[in-house]
DNA sequence: CCCATGCGTTCGTCAAGTCGAACAGTAGGA
DNA sequence: TCCTACTGTTCGACTTGACGAACGCATGGG
């Protein structure tokens, strides 16, 4: 399991097994075995092979990727309260190892904006508070409405496009 | 370094060493060696704390704590764009090896919603996005219209007060 | 052809992490 | 007081991860 995840990223960062072992200051026999899934590395090891390959050290226990989520305005898993004047859904659960950023933004009708892709591993979460917008990846794109909430990864091409004016939502931006 | 992370973690969850080993089925005489700082622990038995101690892996390996940030609707540094069609605010920048979960909340005008104070280190963020509401830590409560930003520590004593009907707001739960 | 250089694997050795038991210290009852 | 139950510590024995050298295997000049 962490055995795939060394591996992905090694490809990814396109270093071969000896290249990526003297970076990183571990035998590549170590490295090998890891790979193979023999092993259970001790945290010394694994803060090397992080840093070698220039990735947070949370990467290398992740599995997959996330997909888009859609929770129209009403929609969603309500939190009861004791108190009935209250509800909450929870939108996102943030997984571990990840940075949140809390951007608030206004946007204004116009052209489509087109975004190039954020580093590998970001998801992007919106939360539209007034107005319109469509927006979401290549061939995902929704149309939100006040209230409604759209996470998707960022990773991938996407556009934004506000369809009335002053159009103000939230975003929440995720990296690894 | 985690060794300091291991035993605040521990003591937070109000577990005894010796508790805390049996869960996480590790010798004791392990989690002594760790928490005095000699040692270099294999991912397994990292694992085994983090599952027992029920917090993501991240958590051992530390974090901080920030104080109240209110923005208002309109406030804050602009991220210029090249389109002019677009303007963002960072609102919070996400400190490292922190976990926030993305709410949507509905609240209606009622009594004073008093939040018994949320585990050490948690830190809540407010984006009103419809409506209007009172809300903050004891003493440092502010009125919040749409487009208003605000964040506290969830770790004291807080309430929540919605003044208008159908008070919508996003909440970001941060968690160490 | 042959040697060089790269790849990733397997092997024995050594150091280090983990274990379980025995240890000292503190409370709290009977 | 003695006993019990708990705290966290230190010790030796065992297990295992990390190392470095040697291996087999490809590729590409000279």
């Amino acid at each position: 399991m962490i055995a795939a995840a060394i591996q992905r990223e090694r490809s990814r960062a396109g270093k071969s097994l000896t290249a990526l072992a003297a970076e990183a200051g571990i035998a590549k026999s170590t490295l090998s075995q890891l790979e193979a899934g023999n092993g259970n590395p001790s945290v010394e090891t694994l803060w090397a092979l992080a840093a070698a390959l220039d990735v947070p050290l949370s990467l290398l226990f992740e599995t997959e990727a996330p997909a888009t989520k859609l929770v129209r305005a009403g929609e969603g898993d309500v939190l009861e309260s004791e108190q009935s004047d209250f509800s909450a859904v929870l939108l996102s659960r943030c997984p571990p190892h990840v940075r949140r950023d809390v951007y608030r933004v206004v946007m204004q009708p116009g052209e489509v904006r087109r975004a190039q892709p954020h580093p590998r591993g970001t998801v992007e979460h919106m939360l539209v508070c007034a107005g319109q917008m469509r927006v979401g990846p290549l061939g995902q794109e929704e149309v939100l409405l006040a209230g409604d909430y759209y996470s998707y990864p960022g990773d991938h091409p996407h556009s934004y496009e506000a369809l009335e004016p002053d159009t103000l939502f939230m975003m929440v931006m995720e990296a690894p």
